[in-house]
DNA sequence: GATGAATGAGCGTTCATTCAT
DNA sequence: AATGAATGAACGCTCATTCAT
């Protein structure tokens, strides 16, 4: 997969900066430094000056990159999920069996990231706790307007939309294959959210091989769907 | 259902603020207040001085009934919480057939809220509203230490216990009732969430009698625990 | 004269403030400062940072009283043409000959200001340097919406008009009074500018009893309407 | 006039600019955008990185120019009065009577300015309603030195000397020739600057021929001057 | 000579909070 | 108990300017 993906790039829509992150040192530094502090002290405390400190630079450098922290973290939710659609691309081809195939969507979509070297920037544990916990403030706010939110979102689309026509070729007339999809996905962040902040509220633990939160997640979509 | 509930009062946690607002004229406007004002600008943009604004009130006086912003949506949180276990042991009392009680357990919860008469100061469907868009806002900060996390929980661990416990009588053997139930509810939240902000998302729409969001979880559930 | 306007107070426009400056001893220090230091500075350099320190105040409160420094150059503005006109009515009142009228509004409006006890936070000669200098800016911007001119205006237009009243009664047929008031005032605000920055520009001097700024307004004034 | 005026070039005092503007195209460029975007947005919120999207270059291009955005406003300032002293030059040239120099004189500088087809990249009609809201920030500030004041006037002072000199031999007595001169001209532009953004406070209209400004003008110049 | 990248400094504004009444 | 006044601290943002190429 590695050798695979190296050859990737994820293409952030070009709306959500001022300047291309990706097109200098000081722009991975931006995007490097954003998930160590959103996932250290949060969006709500995370601001421009913090960042500047952090990655040693000044707000005035960053307002070139980003106008502002939302678009950041906007950009980073789109990077996420076009990172996740290129792994899931790798999952599931030249598997025959549509079975196998949903449940190694399913397995990637709810598992806990491994970091990725391929992208050295961009550590992909943290990301993935910041999708976690932070995603939903992204998308709901004045700063996005209609265009972007569906910028935002045509990765995640496109991952709902691959599984679901796995769902529909195992089973063509299950009613609801968008809502099984979302509903997994979310549902499996929220346990880990859950395992990791509010530990009593979720069952979830780990077991040998894949944790039970991806066995809970398989067998869910697979009782759902079955004819 | 009025009748039994119009003789109930939600008990929030008293460590949430430093004088109840439901103690006096003006408490009952700064709640009224709140989530008008959420509802309306979302909880980042939410100020004191806004709230104060809104209620013909001032900001020192708020600070007389809350410490911050945040407390306020714990608050709510909570309060939304308790007053949908009141609803959920009214739903499921006297009922023989477990399958029954799951059934009206999980339509009550993934339910759109309709307004309920019993508490004036309260807009049951704005609340609803911000309980899908804000509440993961009220438990994830600097703000809320561990104490009152639990407390935040109390309730909705109440809730999910109540539905997990039907479901192992229905299933001793089902490994993962806790998950089960807090997928389907957040799923759900999600889906209402998508269906009013990012339409295109998700496929749900309204059918006769209960919605297809609800006919899907209990679809969901039953599927999940079925020998 | 003092006898006469120790009565009297400034009302301006009330849309022009937050909370009336008149009403506190911050207030007043704000107007006070505010006239020192744009004086001292110009306008463009003036800061509610710099004034804060100025007074031993900070921004937030003078937030509290003015939106921004425009405003506040209105409000002096309003002020000083307010001002002058209880001035000019006081130097009308009682006088039969309305050439001597006309004498007398001259002399008063191309005066250099002398300092005026009544107003004890207000310093009228520096004030008046500041209209000589800033006044065009106070309405050439942006922030100053159509309402404003207007309010910022009715002073001064009363001022013209009583002028013109009494032109137009020595004169009944002389054809452009506004435009020979304005032209009179502006013109001697002009040379006293030119007097105090850009010396060589004008040839206004002193001379015994009234300077020649003044003989030249009124001469002016009269040969212009003479039938 | 035109075959006169296009051998003519404006030279503007050389300690004005780092890189003469008439010496390139970027130049040309700058001077075109200056006065297009002071005219549009006002000299306050003209700012060297707007003038450089404008103008389709960049900051530290402009500052090859112009030290700062002052200095342009000067430039433009003294330009005006250079090219304003060459038609004065063209308008009295030749002519026998001098109330006739006079009354052209007045016309010309109380006239509301024609596009003027010699300078390609200078917009005239734009230019003088800058000179009339603006130009006062151009000499009152802490970047001018003395030096430079009497740069910026030495155009106008040649044009406010020839006009005195024509009164001075129309009645060598009269005492306040400049104070006259400066006077009718300011009082034009004001009388201008009224009827374009405060309607209400002057009465100038168009009448045919020449409008009621010069009309105005030239009248108070003759009788205030008549023996 | 012209430009792209980066930055130090400071402005305008709001926020959360305290104090006095 | 509720409010009015005031403020310290920080935020978001822009500006003028420099440096390297």
């Amino acid at each position: 997969m590695h050798q695979f993906l190296s050859n990737i790039q994820i293409k952030v829509n070009e709306h959500l900066y001022l300047k291309d992150p990706e097109s200098s040192a000081l722009g991975k530094r931006i995007i490097k430094g954003s998930i160590e502090l959103i996932y250290r002290i949060g969006f709500e405390s995370f601001t421009f000056k913090k960042l500047a400190t952090e990655i040693g630079s000044t707000e005035a450098s960053i307002y070139r990159y980003f106008e502002n922290k939302h678009k950041i973290l906007l950009y980073l939710t789109i990077w996420y999920w076009g990172w996740t659609e290129s792994k899931l691309v790798f999952a599931i081809t030249n598997i025959e069996d549509k079975e196998v195939q949903l449940r190694n969507a399913i397995e990637l979509l709810t598992a806990d990231v491994q970091e990725d070297g391929n992208f050295k920037h961009i550590n992909e544990q943290k990301l993935q706790k910041i999708i976690y916990a932070e995603s939903a403030k992204a998308y709901l706010n004045k700063y996005v307007d209609d265009e972007n939110k569906n910028g935002v979102f045509s990765f995640y689309k496109s991952v709902v939309q691959r599984v679901s026509d796995i769902i529909l070729e195992i089973n063509p007339t299950y009613p609801y294959p968008n809502m099984l999809v979302t509903t997994i996905i979310e549902g499996a962040h929220l346990q880990r959210f859950f395992g990791e902040h509010l530990p009593g509220l979720t069952n979830c633990s780990e077991e040998k091989g894949k944790d039970n939160v991806q066995a809970f997640s398989i067998e869910l979509a697979l009782n759902a769907i079955k004819k």
